[in-house]
RNA sequence: GGAGGCGUCGCAUAGUGGCCUAGUGCGCCCGCCUGCUAAGCGGGUUGAGGGUAAUCCCCUCUCGAGGGUUCAAAUCCCUCCGCCUCCGCCA
């Protein structure tokens, strides 16, 4: 949800920001309009409904003189000024429901139009589409297989070799886009589990393990139904969503809540399968494991005071970054474009580390800043300096399994398929320093 | 899955149709008093939206959530959610 007052002072500001992201402008009129018509109505309901409330009082103490009038005289006058009140009472009652549907009406119509609102874009951020992106920095060096004389095995084969991934097993169990961890393959996914959040704890965050399963009130309040929707895995039969990240059940902890600002910033690290659909990208990245529709991932989340939310977004790249680095994989740091953010972030940095096998950087983490888009809608508040704000979230992968898997295979492999592990990971998987393949 | 009970202001509790503008106690905040502290005294203390430029003031909504009955709902009815106890099943 974007900020009403942003909406009513100054909709010309809502409107470049959808014209930036790419989407339907007229979107905006909808909602100011929407957002008018809902403060008309509420405006018509209180009156007549404080009209009713006056009246009401009235006829409360005159219903209790009914009964206690020791004289008919007495009762029927009484009885007459009750009657007369009661009429015109029983008159207002209808005009007064009939307001409040009205109400009710715009004001659902109002939630639905403002909500139709992606976020407001960071105006720092890039302009352009998913190819507009600015390269921020370079880290670290591919290495040069050809010079070292031996060609590049991917991570399907390494897996193979190292019995490590098991993909014909998944698509035989599970379907397309379904793997088995195996052996060391699932020891590393332990041994990053256990390193990302040494790491993190380290770092000050909390260990959270999150509900995958959630209401949809969740999904709504986090940004998923909307354009991702389709993305999303739903239990028709107990209308539950499995969450595509523990972003969902970290953003919503904190849900209908107004936390102590002297506990802000709130960090949050949380681990959890994540499970997405994949619609709309069939034929894309079919081979492996690095577009599957369950994999699972560390996630950090952040809760903090608006005015910190910048320093704060570049203190979850620095330990994206400083993950990475650990894992000796080479990698680019991005600004994603205003046209490819999700609906909730007004500012993305992804990280994409080198996969050797295809000769590119290809997206292992991404940070969001969603200002106060999210917590707008989940109602997560806090008392700033006075006033009750809606506080700032932001979130960060530290550790996709799936993909750090893909890279450190590919980026440390040997000419016999062996793989030698950055040291930093050695400790976690109980000292060996290299896979071996095994006949 | 079956049976029963319960959800009221930070906590505890009162409140079975109008005197509820939700009382009381504790906690907390402000002030007074006081060598200091405690006690005592006075005031304040749910949240959201709106009228307003506004911390004054006024209005509407908010007693788990949403509907309904009524001139009038914390109170009556329906649905849902959550918690507790017992039984069954289960990691």
């Amino acid at each position: 949800m974007i900020d009403l007052k942003v909406l009513r002072d100054d909709p010309e500001r809502v409107r470049q920001s959808q014209r930036a992201r790419g989407e339907d402008e007229s979107l905006v009129d909808v909602a100011v309009e929407a957002d008018a018509d809902r403060r008309a109505k509420g405006l018509q309901f209180e009156q007549i409904r404080a009209e009713q409330k006056t009246l009401s009082k009235q006829i409360g103490p005159l219903n209790g003189a009914v009964k206690k009038a020791t004289d008919d005289n007495e009762r029927q006058q009484a009885q007459a000024q009750l009657d007369e009140l009661m009429s015109s009472a029983s008159q207002l009652a209808d005009r007064v429901k009939a307001a409040e549907a009205q109400a009710r009406v715009a004001d659902e119509q109002a939630e639905e139009a403002v909500g139709a609102l992606s976020n407001l874009v960071d105006p720092d951020a890039p302009i352009g589409g998913e190819e507009d992106f600015v390269e921020l920095e370079l880290v670290g060096q591919p290495r040069d297989f050809a010079a070292e004389g031996f060609a590049v095995r991917d991570h399907v084969e390494l897996g193979e070799i190292l019995k490590a991934i098991d993909i014909e097993r998944g698509a035989k169990v599970s379907g397309s886009r379904f793997y088995y961890l195996t052996g060391v393959g699932a020891q590393l996914e332990f041994a990053l589990l256990g390193m990302a959040m040494s790491m993190a704890s380290a770092n000050g965050l909390t260990p959270v393990i999150p509900p995958a399963l959630v209401k949809p009130s969740a999904m709504e309040g986090t940004g998923f139904l909307g354009q991702a929707a389709e993305n999303v895995y739903r239990l028709e039969a107990d209308d539950m969503y499995l969450v595509g990240t523990a972003e969902v059940p970290l953003a919503a902890f904190h849900s209908n809540e107004v936390v102590d600002s002297a506990a802000l910033p709130l960090r949050y690290v949380g681990y959890s399968p994540c499970f997405r659909r994949e619609a709309g990208s069939h034929g894309k990245d079919t081979r492996g494991i690095f577009r599957v529709h369950w994999f699972d991932k560390v996630e950090m989340f952040v809760f903090c005071d608006p005015a910190d939310a910048v320093a704060e977004h570049q203190r979850l790249l620095s330990w994206e970054r400083e993950f990475l680095d650990a894992l000796e994989i080479p990698y680019r740091v991005i600004d994603v474009a205003a046209g490819d953010l999700g609906a909730s972030a007004a500012r993305k940095f992804d990280c994409e580390a080198w996969i050797p096998s295809q000769e590119r950087y290809r997206e292992v983490t991404s940070t969001s800043n969603c200002d106060q888009f999210q917590s707008r809608r989940l109602k997560i508040r806090s008392k700033i300096d006075g006033q009750t704000v809606p506080v700032a979230t932001l979130n960060g992968t530290l550790c996709a399994m799936t993909r750090i898997i893909i890279a450190i295979l590919e980026n440390h492999q040997q000419a016999d398929g062996s793989v030698v592990l950055p040291e930093a990971l050695r400790p976690f998987m109980g000292g060996i320093d290299t896979l071996r393949p095994t006949s």
